[in-house]
DNA sequence: TAAGTTAGTAGACGCACGTTTACTTCGTCA
DNA sequence: TGACGAAGTAAACGTGCGTCTACTAACTTA
């Protein structure tokens, strides 16, 4: 009853990525093993390092393939502080974790990936938030933004869902959005 | 010219200890291995084990000997924004960061250690902040406050002391008092 | 000073990791 | 149809880790 399998390179490779980045996304850097990720693609473990080099290759691939800071930074400037609450808070409160962000929070003790993530917090979010922000302080205040933005993975990892006992979820959007005009604002 | 050691079992547990606060302070629990300690408090590593019991328990008992969030939360309560605001400031910009959280935002991403994290964020952070507080959504409140001082030590070891290419302290404690200053408002 | 206790030591153990090698099987095209 | 390239596989390699064991040597005490 052995399914046979079909000979796909390109399918192959796609399977594996999808399952690094779900993999990445959850559990972070250093709890993702090779074995792991070629388990959940069901691949054999050479082949990732066949089609991806290194492990940490195939980490700054799956970061490249997301999307910047999704659309959170792009729409009109007045309403930025309720679009980064809106990002935070369902991070915070659902059950998976933005992919990019989730990794960032959870693998940034490893060196051998920290310049790849230190490059991409530069130019995913804090360069394009402060490039937006403009007037005094531009950088400072996309720094406390970004650290705000972070920090709530490093709670939700560490906590759970459940991190804020659950208010409802247009309290914490709006908690979120006066913190976020404040730190934003010239 | 070999010296000859003294024996002194409390003396090398301390080494031990403070070697093990030291590093792990500066590198995260996952970067710090037991010949690395046992080298920075030139002790053999058996003796880790033997006083320690495990690798874990050892850092159980860093965080265990490091005081509660050191004095912040003590004092007027008008005062607390600007006071959180100089703690974060100051770990942001110094050249060497707090241990308990330093330790903290580098060492989340293991399972193993996961449990002794969460508690220690509660109950010397949260907890404490969410009492002082009280009012609607404390714990909330405490949440964004905490997740606030966990990212900035993230950020500041991804970008090291530079991150906020060196505004000085004061625009820098200025600004973060007023976010939480926001952040713990009722 | 002899015996016993215990701090300190060297080295090995087992394990899990990322990576690599040697091999097998499938699909294609001359 | 048969040969060749490439997709897929199984097993091993080397390394570094936390931990443990068997031993040595210093101090204490009778």
């Amino acid at each position: 009853m052995e399914e046979v399998r079909r000979r796909d390179r390109e399918g192959t490779r796609q399977r594996i990525l999808e399952a690094a980045r779900r993999l990445f996304a959850e559990l972070g850097y250093d709890q993702v093993t090779m074995r792991l990720i070629a388990a959940e693609a069901d691949a054999n473990i050479a082949l990732i390092n066949r089609y991806f080099g290194a492990k940490r290759e195939l980490f700054a691939e799956v970061l490249a393939m997301q999307g910047r800071f999704p659309g959170v930074l792009e729409g009109p400037q007045e309403e930025l502080p309720r679009r980064l609450a809106e990002y935070v808070a369902d991070r915070l409160l659902s059950d998976r974790g933005s992919p990019v962000m989730a990794a960032l929070s959870r693998s940034s003790a490893t060196p051998e990936i920290q310049g790849i993530i230190k490059d991409r917090v530069s130019s995913a979010i804090m360069e394009p938030l402060a490039g937006r922000l403009g007037g005094e302080d531009a950088r400072l205040r996309a720094s406390i933004a970004t650290a705000l933005i972070t920090g709530s993975g490093t709670l939700r990892q560490l906590f759970g869902q459940d991190a804020l006992e659950a208010p409802a979820r247009e309290v914490v959007v709006e908690r979120l959005a006066r913190v976020f005009e404040v730190c934003l604002a010239p």
